[in-house]
DNA sequence: CTTCATTTATGACTATAGTCAGTTTATATC
DNA sequence: GATATAAACTGACTATAGTCATAAATGAAG
């Protein structure tokens, strides 16, 4: 990976052309014009491609160069939508983790114990990069040490609705009475998440089991949750 | 990065041959024989070459090439030794990353309190990444994601040399009185640890200045402390 | 319809991390 | 000190991520 003097296509989102920046002002005009149509099938014919890739052949063993191919796109073309190979694994992989997540909040039982919620949002988050863990480790690796500085926006929503969930499970466990009231549900919801988080990354360290970490982290939540009573 | 049929040259204390295994075993005998010093001086050139031109040029900016040519070494040597350039990062840095820590705990003062303390060993460590931002980046992405596993044992030392650490910290306030009795020690370092560390990570990300972070830090710590009394 | 400017696409190319078959060097054994 | 075995070393080589000069496509303006 070496210095890139100037991103030429933006990504998505964060895309300034004129198009964008007209369409985004008001005119809800009927299309987005070709460039921008063609530009987010091609983005979608790269995801599409990396994803199959990645999961058929594992992340090493898929090349960029196939991953061009299969999108039908030129070698060089696939660096403008990502920065890296790497960058591309988030850009395939992110959304699916952010819905996860969600889904795992929203599956909840409100009148639960607050300890039981979290450990049901942790192991499912869990579960799902047990689904692949070679990909989780890179996924994770990238998230937390991006290669592409765009990229920070999305990672700061991941966790921003992850704290934010996390945070109104809290608030509600303080309104219920069972916690004390002076505390930052924010900061708290930090601090569980920041164990959670440890304890995935030396779990896929294969420092312990599924079984193991779900003792060690009911047991740290545990602590941080009863020193709230 | 490709898959490695075999180690060749085994790290240092790992050492398998059967010139360690005999001195290991008990014959205190003269020299170590020069096969086992020549490693040595060679491993110890490549470790003074490959931390002079980290540190002068970067970590990108420097080649495994170089390196190999300041240490004096075939290119293919280098690698018995690393098995990654991110890998020799961990070679050349991870002695010094324990004695900084080991240092900050040595420099506390017992009678301060414990938030004091705490924040006294994280804002040491944090100095010391703050020295060389970059290097910090790639360092701590090769600890949490080793690419050798021959490394784990080295990770685990530091990690566990910390936890030890604040696991005294932590049964020395219990003794004084200003904690409850009930807790595992080794549990709360751990959980005050994944604080530092996330918070660390965010740091690097670019997301808070020096203060921002040590002010978060030092009210989430707290949180947790406080829960302990 | 013609410019013209801007965005997007391309693939030949480069740089370099990491490999491996063959060689050298050390040690053990007689 | 000759021979055999194993450990350590080597550099030419390969694979591939990422670059960049050039070309094509799009849209705006007249």
């Amino acid at each position: 990976m070496r210095f890139r003097r100037q991103v030429k296509v933006s990504d998505g989102r964060r895309a300034q052309s004129k198009a964008m920046i007209a369409r985004t002002v008001g005119d809800r005009g009927p299309a987005p014009g070709r460039r921008e149509r063609n530009k987010q099938e091609k983005r979608a014919r790269i995801v599409a491609a990396a994803r199959r890739l990645f999961e058929e052949k594992g992340f090493a063993q898929t090349t960029t160069l196939e991953i061009a191919e299969a999108a039908d796109i030129g070698t060089g073309t696939l660096f403008l939508y990502a920065r890296s190979k790497e960058d591309l694994l988030v850009m395939v992989f992110k959304d699916e983790m952010l819905e996860t997540a969600m889904a795992a909040f929203s599956r909840l039982r409100p009148d639960d114990p607050l300890l039981e919620q979290l450990m049901q949002v942790f192991a499912a988050m869990l579960s799902h990069h047990e689904r692949d863990r070679d990909l989780a480790k890179i996924l994770l690796k990238e998230i937390m040490f991006p290669t592409n500085d765009d990229r920070l926006g999305d990672i700061g929503e991941l966790m921003e609705a992850i704290f934010a969930e996390l945070g109104r499970l809290l608030t509600a466990a303080k309104a219920s009475g069972s916690l004390r009231a002076e505390f930052d549900p924010r900061l708290v919801a930090e601090i569980l998440f920041s164990n959670y988080f440890m304890d995935l990354l030396e779990w896929l360290r294969g420092l312990w089991s599924r079984q193991q970490l779900l003792d060690r982290l009911r047991r740290q939540l545990a602590i941080t949750i009863d020193g709230l009573r």
